[in-house]
DNA sequence: CTGTTAGCGCTTTCAA
DNA sequence: TTGAAAGCGCTAACAG
């Protein structure tokens, strides 16, 4: 018993009938009598029949699995997202590729044809720093290969994203230091090339509008958002001939290196930090001051992204965006313990 | 031209030869001669011909496919054994399964249940802190699929473990506290039926042993190492009629609860926090009072435990406890800093 | 509703 | 050194 070698050849054997019958009840055919399905079925779990997916796929030349491209699997945000694919992919019968660019666009493209060679049914991908287009997506294109970006997206027209939405994360940042009676809201701003950052300013501009105060350029530094940028930028914010005691970070890393600076040269401005990125848990508790806007968006894109994806390999004529919503982590006690 | 449809047929076709001469030259055989082999694999790569995994495997009843379980994919140090192993499965052309078990028994069970449909070729586990043996992997015993443990891992004779040196590490972190002058030395230990907390804490004591502190039983706390048992575990501590100068915690999760809740309740004690645990880069930026002991091993043990398991896959009789060495992350500047 | 038949694309004896 | 033939386990026409 439990051999695993059982194939519905031996269940058609015992039970005196046809492979095709047995395989027909196996997938729950309705071309099957309910009597003999039972029968069929009974017997399949007593001989502790498992289907080869080898077979199975080959005959519908179809691999269910699919392929995750990510900058680096170990970062918080990436690995979280995975966990959200994985759990959906299983979920509907998939399989999935894991393989980490390390932001190189050379590597993403010989993942590409390792997805390829292993013929995966879709591709997830989120592009590493150096990716300026989806050119090296061909490959895809010509095999109609269905494809879905998440996160990291290229702005292109008629492709299918899966992004946070970071107006809205950074309007609710702002809004929260605003309602902390901070009225001079610094904001560490990123490339405004890259739509991310463009929106998280425009969420901070719009957040200081909405509250009637009036935006100041020179609150506004932008950097590359290291964690090495922290220190120039809160230099500047200190040399400005007023007190800022609110700071809006446009990612989590500069946030950190900002309050590592703060107490480092034993300042206590600002008061209140709040921050849009992919903060772990374990940071964000350690980190008190920061709030963090986005409630764990990991996963909710990961699982997001598969399913516009399965869809995807079922009707290729989907394109869509999707934008997820996220939630301010509300961290009360914490957050107004150390001023 | 780069049809993906291109099969050893149309190379054997086109050739005039037969499709198992293909085969063989496309397997780097040597019963094929070296003309006709360079005459099929340029005309392969002319026409742009890809291997069909599924059916090679089916043909051969192998997977190519590695199951990996892990409590939680987005803790970090499983997502770089993670990268780890799936950069050392790849090279060898592997695919590989992840699958998270969410620190549940039942779902390691069931996890097992649909690597074994899935047929893996074998399986790396990190057990779930329910799990207390290694009965439930009885499906993989019976099929004679290898499997490797890492980092966590039952005390089982005869199994493959891949971990840490804990007791060293721990060792190492208590020796440096002491370095520091503490002498009185709390210990938050973890479930004792996993072994790497059991090394730990003999670590622990055997550094106290060392260097002539009088090891006491009060100053150990068991706890399941939450974040949530943190607070708890500090009171205990506390309530000691004495003062406790140091603390080793057993992973990094309680240590983090613990600073945070000495910060909450505006306690400095104790002024050294050492922890043996897997931090990532940013944590341990931010955590400055405290130390881990283990220098990125994630990826590190995730490339051994990928390698052994290869190893076992076609060599089943191999059976060997890898322990990885382990390093002090140095971060003088701010240990002292903010006492 | 069930059986017959014909492969999916590859590997691997066995003969030649 | 190459070819012929069989089949891995499953699915999907097509008949009946």
């Amino acid at each position: 018993m439990e051999n695993s070698k059982v194939t519905i050849h031996d269940i058609a054997d015992i039970l005196g009938i046809d492979s095709s019958t047995v395989s027909r009840a196996l997938n729950n055919s309705p071309r099957v009598a309910k009597k003999t399905k039972t029968k069929i079925l009974t017997k399949a779990k007593e001989l502790g029949y498992r289907r080869n997916h080898l077979a199975s796929n080959l005959r519908k030349s179809k691999t269910n699995t699919l392929g995750v491209i990510v900058p680096r699997i170990s970062r918080y945000f990436f690995s979280s997202a995975i966990a959200g694919i994985e759990e959906t992919a299983f979920k509907a019968g998939y399989n999935v590729i894991i393989c980490q660019s390390l932001e190189s666009l050379e590597r993403e493209q010989s993942i590409l044809d390792t997805l390829l060679a292993n013929r995966v049914d879709g591709v997830l991908i989120s592009i590493s720093m150096e990716t300026k287009n989806d050119n090296h997506l061909n490959g895809l294109k010509l095999r109609n290969i269905p494809y879905v970006f998440f996160d990291r997206h290229c702005n292109i027209e008629k492709n299918s994203n899966v992004v946070i939405d970071d107006f809205e994360a950074a309007f609710m940042a702002v809004e929260h230091l605003i309602d902390q009676k901070c009225t001079e809201i610094a904001h560490f701003s990123g490339p405004q090339n890259l739509e991310i950052y463009k929106n998280r300013f425009k969420g901070y501009k719009s957040a200081l509008e909405k509250h009637n105060i009036t935006f100041r350029e020179e609150l506004v530094i932008s950097s590359s958002l290291m964690e090495k940028d922290a220190a120039e930028n809160v230099k500047k914010i200190l040399a400005l001939p007023f007190n800022v005691d609110g700071l809006f970070c446009a990612n989590d890393v500069v946030a950190i290196g900002a309050m590592k600076y703060l107490k480092e040269i034993g300042i206590k401005i600002p008061e209140e930090i709040a921050t849009v990125g992919f903060s772990n848990e374990t940071i964000s508790s350690v980190i008190e001051p920061a709030l963090t806007t986005i409630n764990q968006p990991g996963s909710k894109i990961g699982v997001a992204a598969a399913n516009l994806l399965i869809d995807k390999i079922s009707d290729n004529t989907i394109h869509k965006t999707i934008i997820v919503q996220t939630n301010l982590i509300q961290r009360k006690s914490s957050l107004r313990t150390y001023k």
